[in-house]
DNA sequence: ACCTGAACACCGTTCAAGT
DNA sequence: ACCTGAACACCGTTCAAGT
């Protein structure tokens, strides 16, 4: 009775949940791109059938839903004890620290409409921590715009650029081979500022992170300390 | 001899060209979204079979990259009359414009890393902008990094947010009915902010942006005016 | 209840064949 | 030179059938 007699107890096959499809979902995506991730190929990473699926996804696109949510998940949300400033500061590197992980992170970001309760709860978190800060609702409204837009679209820009993130930008100039008469002040811009010295493009992430967040302070002083 | 004899003059079909092929993917596009857009597809939106495409194309890879250039075309370059901030300014919102009228733009923006002249052209100009206003190659480089980002990134939040982008967020408090003791934050900003007032998240764009700009401001003003 | 095989209407791309 | 038909190895999804 413990154990059911005619079922076969395959301690190898867990038996098929949603947490584990999404799972498997992630790790195609992390070794293929979200262009890797069909139906057939998670029913193979899992031993399964693509149709097995159906019984416990509603679909394709409930799946990339719940991979979106999956991926919120392991987005840090602000510690609650420190300050606005480094509760954004965190929350908004282990936002691109978990896009940089998960390259497919935008595309499924941006590909999607119904917001998960990890999504949820991570902007409650952050609501929260703005309004501890002294942030006034209309004004926290606009902090979190400005944020998110700032840190997905700078995962965003830096995916789709022309050479490899770690490396240096002399490929860029060898690959590229623009002209330099055409294009002056590019050419300016990558002798000057990026031949010689080892230029990291993601070091631009803080310096456009704390631009963004020296706006808010300011803004926040003018809204005046009584202004709650 | 003026015309061949053999040839059916057909005025009908123009004759499939490179250029004719884009706009056909963009119209698909445009349509029925980047999802819509297959060699099949679009040879049909021709009149023609997918398989001739191939002699203008060499894949599905090269169209897509040749459309990402199609998008940048549209974007208009900062006015060289205006100064860096206004001619930012008029940039950043024709690119989100442009990226507003072809919601499929972030996604192709995303998914291609071979810059075609378009953008390389664009880049250009804004460098050029930039540096008759008196930025420093290196605060060129983060002007143009987080501008950028945020452009991007607000049209890519934008476009998941879960209500229609014209509407108000009535909608969202309805089809979302999230617990307000749960998320009380949340609840808070929904009901202060927006329930009652007539509420439009595009309003949002023009303030990051100033925001950013002002801290580009203080920036370059920090460098110094001698500082070229 | 859960899994599956066959089937349907789609994909991108190759290649030999047509004009 | 340019276009095409058939073919191959893939898609998501349905549905009737198995256990």
């Amino acid at each position: 009775m413990t154990s059911g007699a005619g079922a076969r107890p395959g301690v190898g096959r867990p038996g098929l949940t949603t947490e584990r499809i999404v799972e498997a979902a992630a790790a195609v995506a992390d070794r293929e791109g979200l262009h890797g991730v069909s139906m057939r190929r998670v029913g193979r990473e899992l031993g399964v059938e693509a149709m097995s699926l159906y019984h416990h996804v509603a679909g394709k696109d409930a799946l990339l839903d719940a991979l979106g949510d999956w991926l919120m998940q392991r987005v840090e949300r602000p510690p609650v004890d420190a300050g606005w400033r480094a509760g954004m500061r965190a929350r908004c590197a282990s936002l691109r620290e978990v896009m940089r992980e998960h390259p497919w992170g935008p595309a499924i970001v941006e590909s999607r409409r119904a917001p998960g309760m990890a999504l949820l709860g991570h902007l409650e978190a952050v609501l929260e921590c703005l309004h501890r800060g002294g942030f006034p609702v209309q004004l926290a409204a606009h902090a979190f715009s400005v944020l998110d837009a700032y840190v997905y679209g700078f995962v965003l820009t830096e995916q789709s650029l022309p050479f490899e993130p770690g490396g240096g930008v002399d490929e860029l100039a060898d690959e590229l081979a623009l002209p330099a008469d055409d294009f002056p002040r590019m050419a300016a811009l990558i002798e000057q500022a990026i031949v010689g010295r080892s230029y990291d493009y993601g070091d631009e992430f803080e310096y456009g992170l704390e631009l963004v967040l020296d706006g808010l302070e300011s803004r926040l002083a003018a809204a005046g300390p009584g202004a709650r």
